[in-house]
DNA sequence: CGGTTTTGACCGGCGC
DNA sequence: GCGCCGGTCAAAACCG
């Protein structure tokens, strides 16, 4: 989403400390009052973000619409330091957000680019969980989307921290407006 | 041929 | 310590 070459600050809010992720809308997300609840379609934003950046407005069989979508979100909050030994460092607990979404599609189009890298079965769900990580070189922001066992129409997509590019194709689509709007501006 | 997906192995955390 | 569980790795397969 934001393809805000956004400096660390993770623009997420902190919540108390229960793991049950929380449940609230979009709009809410962005504003910064979040009371936890879970959310009714109708209290959704007007805006269409998933329409938004994906460039493909409108065509395309992909449009998977957040019409009853709910935000989840869990904290993050902690710096990224300790690599621990040889290799990895996985003690991040970084800006870390989810939304579920109703489409035929297991994969929304965002805008950027994913290169899948794991599936796991998990425990509660007879669906796959998938892993993709973004494939800029220089981000390591990662999602993972599985599809609910309960409802089969609803997939759930948790992101996992913050893009440090712009995203390409939102940028795409918005150039030429700007263009437009410079030259306008001109009068 | 380069990038992506697939898939079993591997690993670390956690509860017992 | 052991086994379960979830996340990641990496090699091979796949695909344009």
């Amino acid at each position: 989403m934001e393809g805000q070459e956004a400096p660390p600050p993770p623009p997420l809010p902190q919540f108390p400390s229960q793991n049950p992720p929380y449940l609230f809308s979009p709009s809410l997300l962005l504003s910064s009052s979040l009371h936890p609840s879970i959310i009714e379609p109708q209290s959704l934003p007007d805006i269409d973000w998933v329409g938004l950046l994906s460039g493909q407005s409108g065509l395309g069989e992909n449009r998977s619409i957040m019409d009853s979508a709910s935000m989840v979100a869990e904290n993050g909050a902690e710096e990224e330091k300790d690599k621990k030994k040889g290799g990895r460092m996985k003690k991040t607990t970084r800006p870390r957000f989810a939304f579920q979404t109703r489409s035929a599609d297991d994969v929304l189009d965002d805008g950027y680019r994913w290169r899948k890298y794991g599936q796991k079965a998990v425990k509660n769900s007879k669906y796959p969980r998938s892993y993709y990580r973004c494939t800029h070189h220089t981000c390591n922001v990662k999602k993972q989307v599985q599809r609910l066992s309960k409802d089969t129409s609803i997939v759930v997509t948790t992101y996992e921290g913050i893009h440090n590019h712009p995203c390409e194709k939102m940028m795409e689509t918005l150039t030429p407006l700007l263009k437009q709007m410079q030259f306008l501006a001109r009068f």
